[in-house]
DNA sequence: TATGAATGAGCCTTCATTCAT
DNA sequence: TATGAATGAAGGCTCATTCAT
């Protein structure tokens, strides 16, 4: 399973952007090819893309596991061939939803930034991916974001872990904003990146309200991105 | 109940704070034990919080009613006596945790501000009174927040209708200030209202994850401040 | 309580035709009038008359205390202070009804007909009579005589008691007919009279069905009569 | 399920008797544990049975599903796989019970009386067969008839439905006899089918009442004959 | 391996009954 | 005496999980 705490290590690296999204139970090695998804594999990939559909539809605790299986067009029984439980099944959903986010995130472009000009498009390629990815899967994303803080509280950790990640990661990118000199000093980068990352939501929400109109939805990308550029770079700058 | 979609028209108004969520208790005179004027409002509130507790630590689904019940330390037919189903329960809870939010969003000042500086202080004591209801009951904000949208699309549109209401009026806030002259014209107000609005979201995460110390608490506050001031002034500014 | 077992001597003498209604739980000397009920009795009555409509209306197990409450216009303690039990509500509820059905079989005329006219007059008479109360109260009605049979045996006992004794009662009114010589001679009395008693069943049934128009019943009566006159006299009779 | 409306239709052809209730099982082919043809149908059938018996002995609204589980050595669960619901599974005891009346009624010999006297064996030929299956279930045919009606409104009409068509059949071919001239030209064929339906009723309190000796069943079903006969043929008989 | 039948713990809810006032 | 608040047992029903085939 995709352990989350690793993401840190993932992400910046930023150059396994095609690693095959079935994610979790591979214990295989992740470089080269993986030669053929054996059928098992596939199964348990069908059943993740599954529940995933389920419990976004219905909530976790609303959906049933035969809703599940009857979902993936397979008996209840085989659904616990490949999963033990149900809350483990849950994980696979979320550590799927998680991988996809992250692809969204990290899409594509994987160099740091050299200037505010570079950054500024960057954050515009990253809320533009995101807030696609949002668009096409509102309730897969409510499901991860949302939910599943409510399940348990080692669910809630992980999720919040995640989070913490993704914000230091762009701390550090700050970070060597600040020391180059295209961002003002005494950016607290460590907030400023938290502040940042909260900053999807209102996408998110747009998305959940379904009136994300493409033409709302450029509105608030552009705003977003000369609203943080004008708080990073500080008055003295143009 | 309280009609969410009334906020509006409640929030700016800001003198009524103490709304009773269940009108006067009717003062009909009859034979036999008088009903103990105020008790079925007591035991309403005892409920109503049991249930906050309760669904805040488990989890609506996962809750059970006879737990609200033995939390409260009645017998579970007497919580049927008040609310009439779990459902109906609940929305009493939201409505207690959004009354109790947005008495800490309006708290005491109701003043238009008139100045960048106004508006910056005015921000700083949102934040900060909405950090400390946050600190004092993360659990309640994340139910409310966060799962009550989960449970059902009624429930989900009304939290949404909620977030739609707050940012209105404080891009209605923000326009004054346009006008004004104090911020600047090209200001999307809309969209930087959503903006702004989620940037509660950081601090909200902070007390969940359990590390919201007083200093990052206040770091939090100030460089969101000050980002936020930034991007409304643009760079024109000193 | 009234005690079913004792109707035998209660019908064919058959001169307490204004016995007051209120019956069960009355100790006191039925002769000379009741000078006047006493405000519990009156409760009492106020209770079953309730309880009759509620029961009726939805059945025994259907209904409920408050129910009987609410319609009674009392609080729900009230009710206990005068039955011990839902049950015991129920006996009382099935003596005032068997009590009705009683007076309108016995209604007025209390005369031994000496010969086939008088018969016939007063078989259409009873018919006439019943009719009537099972179009006015059909439920009260279903109440005694369907739903109370399933409720436990005691109940059913009783009512089977009730229809054996009305039976013995028509027999012997029957044999006297037979030894006066304007019955047939071979009539098995017993089981004849169980026969003409069952034949009450199709009126209650169109009047459950709701189809009891005064003509339709009037022809029931009419086909019944003649046809229990040309059994009743057999074949050498005009 | 057997659709009681129809019953006008099957009675008569007589020939359908063993209608399955459920329909054919669906034979498809798939992987796993073949459903084991019959085995869903011998459940259904084996609960409905435990049903009678458990509704029947303690009244539908008292039985409990679990003594219907448990009467049928299941667990509560699997009764839920047969029947969506109590009342459903009420729907199904209640067929099973009608069916195996009007088995009884319409058994084996399906001609049309010529005379008098095939009428007067084919009612004794019913009575007796319809005494045979009260003595055996008299706690079946209560619930059907007596019980169910007191069930909702739904159920009442399909029983009272059940006996207008039962009288209208009977009518019928008490018509017949009119036009052929073995039965008086004056006959209210309607009314005195359902006079005569409502015969059986003393029969069945006899089996409930307990004391329904052989021998007094043949002198119920003597009398009721010979009195009907009388009654049918009117005084210019012999 | 895949299946679906079987299960029972547990949930929401109702209601007859008790009892303090 | 009358009341209605309080209660807990019990019921219908769901569903995660097990297991024989």
């Amino acid at each position: 399973m995709l352990n989350w705490s690793l993401i840190a290590y993932r992400v910046p690296a930023m150059e396994s952007a095609s690693t095959p999204t079935t994610g979790p139970a591979k214990p295989r090695a992740r470089r080269g090819r993986p030669p053929e998804l054996g059928l098992a594999e596939r199964r348990r990939h069908q059943l993740v893309e599954s529940a995933c559909a389920v419990f976004a539809e219905h909530g976790y605790e609303t959906a049933s596991m035969s809703d599940v299986a009857k979902h993936a067009g397979v008996g209840q029984g085989t659904v616990y061939r490949y999963f033990p439980s149900k809350r483990e099944l849950l994980d696979h959903v979320l550590d799927h939803g998680v991988e996809r986010m992250l692809d969204a995130v990290t899409g594509g472009e994987a160099t740091q930034a050299e200037s505010l000009e570079d950054l500024s498009g960057q954050i515009s390629g990253i809320a533009e991916r995101l807030f696609t990815l949002i668009e096409a899967e509102p309730n897969l994303l409510k499901l991860v974001l949302v939910e599943a803080s409510a399940i348990d509280d080692e669910l809630k950790a992980r999720l919040l872990g995640l989070e913490n990640t993704l914000s230091a990661m762009m701390a550090s990118y700050l970070d060597k904003g600040v020391r180059a000199g295209w961002l003002r000093e005494d950016l607290d980068t460590e907030m400023v990146a938290h502040g940042m990352n909260s900053m999807v939501v209102p996408g998110f929400l747009l998305a959940l309200r379904g009136d994300a109109t493409a033409e709302r939805r450029a509105r608030y990308v552009t705003t977003l991105t000369s609203f943080v550029m004008f708080g990073l770079r500080g008055p003295e700058a143009a």
